[in-house]
This record gives structure tokens, C-alpha cells and sequence, in this order.
DNA sequence: CAAATATATTCAAATATAATAATATTTTTA
DNA sequence: TAAAAATATTATTATATTTGAATATATTTG
């Protein structure tokens, strides 16, 4: 079981535009490197810098085949994750009823709020 | 509803230790600065702006009481973010079967694999 | 085997993020 | 109203991330 503060630093490799960008389109299948060129608006040797980082923390993985170099998914996490992302809440939380007490805050005196 | 870009610039602002700690004690209720002081190791100050980052981004919000300054969950979509982070999973995703087609690629040649 | 194609690597520059240190603000209490 | 308590703000420094540019590698094709 992979511990939180590892599922974290997963987190920060994954919050970024262009890295969740891949990852959906890996969602629904398998990519080679110049297929991913033709939705990023970004260089090549940056996409592979992109893909090589989301491999090294275990986040997708590759084979060869000729020439290309075929994308997929690994991580199961991807999947649920992008599911709450793309969720559409409607409310905030409610806010907690005045006053709830904090740990620190039996407060003594005449609270203004 | 937010839009994905929205919702990645949120995922940033999520995605640091620090952070997350916070938010899983404000998923158990309302909680004043010196409360988290007793479990984070880090200096107020430093404490203070990590609240703000949060608020500035609408995922948390405050009352004052007295000179306390109480903190509470705002956006929804915290708790179902750390259950994703906390949710344990047994196996990787399949690997694609040998060997589906990338959009460029009915490669013509032989394939090595 | 040379040229072409697909992709990766490396280094440096630019930018963003985080922590620290010092100080300020607000409210309450004596 | 001065001191204490709780929290915030600002500027500075340190560190990490991101991109860009140039180049390298691997495989296939002719």
C-alpha cells in the first residue's frame, strides 16, 4: 500500500496542463510520441521530457514497435483521478454551524465574530 | 462547471505535503491556526501563508473568533480527492495487448518489437 | 550502408515555488 | 490603555520546475 505522502509527491508530478493532457488522451488508448504532436502545442524533445518524467515516477510505460514508440497507461490511480476532476459539483460545503469549537478555542471572552 | 484547466491549476495548489496535511485535518472539522501549529513542524508565519494560498483558491474559508481565526473545508472537491489519494490499489492497468495501433501507426515495415 | 524517420538526452536559461526572518496587525485581557 | 496572544504580511533567499536549443540515438528504408 503505497503510503500518502508517496500518493503526494504522485500528485505534483501529475498537476500540470500538459501532463493531464497526456494522460486523457492515454486514457482512451494507447499513443505513440508523434500522436501526442498532434494536440500539444509544444515542441517535441518537450513532450518526450513530459512522457519520461510521467515513466520514471511508474505513471505510464512504453513498447517499441518499429520505429514508434507506443504510450500506455499504469498507474490506476490516472483514471479515478480525472473522474474527479472533470466532476461537477454544484454546492460548497456547508459551512459549519456557528461556532463549533476548535481544539485550541473553549474562547473566554466576548467574541465579536 | 469548472473547466479541466480550472481544475488543474486547483490540482497544483493541492499538491504539497504541507497542504494535503491540512486539508485531511480540516476534513475532521474546523480547526484555528495554533491548532495546526501542534502537528505541522513548520513556523506559523509559514503556516499562515499556506492557509492563504488555500483561501486565495477558494478551497477553504474562515471566521473569526475572539482572536482566533477558525478555518473550515469549502470546496467540494477535497474529500473525494484524499479518498482517491488514500484508496488502495491492488494491481496495475492492464498492459494493451500486443499490439494496437497508434493513430500513425499501421507501421508498414517489420516489426521488431 | 547512407539517408530518413521517430524519439530521446543534455545543458542552460527562465520562471515559479517554498521557506526564512523580521515585523505588523488585530483582538483581548489586566 | 498597555501588554499579551493569535495571526498575517512582506521582503529576501533558496530551491525546484519548466522550457528551449542543440544534439544524439535507434530503427527502417532504399
Amino acid at each position: 500500500m503505497r503510503s500518502i505522502h508517496h500518493r503526494v509527491d504522485l500528485l505534483r508530478v501529475l498537476a500540470h496542463h500538459v501532463r493531464i493532457h497526456i494522460l486523457e488522451e492515454l486514457c482512451k488508448g494507447v499513443k505513440c510520441v508523434s500522436d501526442f504532436e498532434e494536440f500539444l502545442q509544444i515542441s517535441q524533445p518537450n513532450i518526450s521530457q513530459h512522457l519520461n518524467l510521467l515513466r520514471r515516477h511508474g505513471v505510464i510505460d512504453y513498447y517499441n514497435d518499429g520505429r514508434l514508440r507506443c504510450y500506455f497507461l499504469k498507474d490506476p490511480i490516472v483514471p479515478d483521478l480525472l473522474a474527479v476532476l472533470k466532476k461537477n459539483y454544484i454546492e460548497e460545503l456547508p459551512a459549519p454551524a456557528c461556532c463549533p469549537v476548535t481544539k485550541k478555542g473553549k474562547y473566554p471572552g466576548n467574541r465579536r465574530h
